[in-house]
DNA sequence: TATTAGTTTTAGACATACCTAAAACTAAAC
DNA sequence: GTTTAGTTTTAGGTATGTCTAAAACTAATA
């Protein structure tokens, strides 16, 4: 169905795919790192817990609907329709984790399940007065960045805790040393992906930080391990 | 799939039922008032805008989930199972319509269509969470009452105005056309429930009520019109 | 009671999104 | 250049929910 919009008078598509393709166009566009990188049939068959011949089947309706650039065998990405609505559905499933934990009180790791529900309402209205709601939130309860209107978000800038100023906040999204043991150190602290750090305080003499862990357990870390932990500020 | 409740060790039927067979089941149980009345093939295919031969189909098929009871020919209606499940769908409907005018500055009419979608997200924690962020509402923004937990609630008398008489008051509790022309009519004639209104006056020759709403503004308004908004007498 | 109008069901199709199994293709090893 | 392992596509089939057209049924009228 093609529209003109009023205002601008621009030819519009009106795409209204269905939930099924809003996935595979979510799986795509992650997969290929915002369509960087050509996408293969499996690795979007692994993601969607599908199998190979659905994903062709999926491609070639996708192609014909022009929001996927695909060729038999050569791997598949979205096309810049494609990406727009991916980075919708996006931008859908990030503010509403940021209602489940702000308003709804859910934990991090319930809000998932749900907002994979939610990002597929069909309403402009209700997404925008939602941002407005969660004060125009840029990160997600996981420090990932949330797209504005038109599908543009910085990267999140992921800095070690010994670079944050005293008083910055942030949420942990990584971590430079895998190794068991360190893992197993985070544990025992209650440090964890997700988890909201604020820096109370920072000692010169051996660069160790004083850090509160979720509003709730403070704790002192070595310089090593804060080199290690990095922090999407907020 | 049966799962036992660990609470009552009851055994429960865990329902996973479509989005269409959810639209099924509520449609039977409005149509049928609740379950008083049995329902026929064509009143559901109307209802939902579709032909009696897929209403068939889908009797059927509920009927074999032990959500309907249907014979062949004799009309249909829900069974203690199914209308559990249409009581929890309203409820949701109407909580969410809530949290649309309430939290998403919604008007009346803007509401139905996206309720229509979020009823159906699975997320018990959610539709508990959602309750109390709204303060336990009895009533939706159109006046009709909202399913507690249990889907449990007491239907408040409503009269339309047309059957008031004069002299008599009341409040505005709901109204039976939600469409949009109507409800942009109300507001344009600043009637919104919980409004208060007393007839003043009705004219034999045409049934129009003169009525004055919140002490405030006198208006003619149409037999039509008047039997169409319900209040609750005082 | 027989007719008939309207309702409901059945039969057979279609689209979506999925599957398995077999065929086609790619790319790397020999 | 062949072989081969792995990937991808095709072919054909399933389940859901829809449809049209025809058959079956109900209930009201003659």
């Amino acid at each position: 169905m093609k529209i003109i919009d009023k205002k601008s008078h621009n030819v519009i598509l009106m795409l209204n795919l269905s939930y099924t393709e809003e996935n595979y166009l979510k799986s795509i566009y992650h997969l290929s790192k915002g369509g960087k990188l050509e996408v293969t049939t499996n690795a979007i068959a692994d993601n969607l817990k599908t199998k190979a011949a659905s994903v062709t089947d999926m491609m070639k309706k996708l192609a014909s609907k022009n929001v996927v650039n695909y060729q038999k065998y050569k791997g598949v990405n979205v096309s810049e329709e494609g990406k727009k609505v991916a980075l919708l559905v996006i931008r859908k499933h990030r503010l509403w984790e940021v209602f489940l934990v702000e308003k709804m009180k859910f934990n991090w790791d319930q809000v998932h399940e749900v907002a994979e529900q939610l990002e597929h309402i069909k309403s402009s209205l209700l997404i925008k007065r939602l941002d407005e709601f969660l004060g125009y939130p840029k990160y997600d309860p996981h420090g990932d960045p949330i797209p504005d209107e038109n599908g543009e978000y910085k990267a999140t800038p992921q800095i070690p805790i010994n670079e944050i100023n005293i008083g910055h906040e942030g949420i942990i999204v990584s971590v430079k040393d895998s190794s068991s043991p360190f893992l197993q150190y985070l544990d025992k602290i209650g440090a964890y992906i997700g988890a909201k750090i604020k820096v109370l305080d920072k000692v010169d003499f051996d660069g160790s930080n004083e850090i509160i862990i979720d509003n709730k357990r403070t704790i002192s870390i070595s310089k090593q391990v804060s080199e290690n932990i990095l922090i999407s500020e907020s």
